[in-house]
DNA sequence: AGAAGATGGTCCATATATAGACCATAAAGG
DNA sequence: CCTTTATGGTCTATATATGGACCATCTTCT
């Protein structure tokens, strides 16, 4: 990241990851986990699970995705055979779509 | 991140991801867009959007959150104020939930 | 009230994700 | 078919997220 970007965010964005970690943590405290608990097993650090539980925007998916499936906090389809089912939907979906995308149509008829 | 760990997930955080990044360039070519459309708008490289679709785990959540957006793939709720909604209700319910877990009640009657 | 423990925050070193340039291939459209 | 351009991959430098130690405060339970 060479520039030293700050990144904007939509609110929607911002609301969703917001959402997400605070059913993380309305879910740990339910089942009575400890933040050190639920870190040690997603292999995280617990400073990262209380960045994560508090909507930083700037935490890998893959560690955010892990917690919320330990404390049962469910990702789209509750199970996982109904998330297998979708992937591979959508996987079939995206080989009918055109490989590319094309933009260069060029003279489209902007001409009147 | 001292120790260099491998972080390793389960398959439906994997799982989950993979399906976000299909809907993601399943709904990117439906409108269209070119991937550095996309990523132009979104703030990232065009590089980093590939990685995203391709479900790559190591990816910020905003940056995946963002593009999804941008793209129309809705996150929880479909439109921003059910979402927001839905994070108040979330905000009260944490506030009702207790402030610390306790774990060592030890003695915990397993004597016996 | 006192003790034990959970949480929240800061700071630092370092592993690593990202941007950006580059190249090769494929695919769309004229 | 031939041109154009989108895509996918690699490589490097750098900005930065993370782990870990530390500390202060607050909670819970006895």
């Amino acid at each position: 990241m060479p520039k030293s970007i700050t990144r904007s965010y939509s609110r929607y964005s911002r609301d969703a990851t917001a959402l997400l970690g605070g059913l993380i943590r309305a879910a740990r405290k339910e089942r009575k986990l400890t933040a050190q608990e639920v870190a040690d097993r997603a292999g995280i650090s617990r400073g990262l699970l209380q960045r994560i539980e508090k909507g930083d925007l700037k935490c890998e998916i893959g560690a955010v995705f892990e917690v919320a499936t330990i404390v049962g906090v469910p990702l789209f389809e509750a199970d996982e055979s109904a998330l297998s089912r979708h992937l591979s939907r959508t996987r079939e979906k995206l080989a009918l779509l055109p490989k590319s995308v094309r933009k260069k149509s060029k003279t489209v008829r902007d001409d009147f």
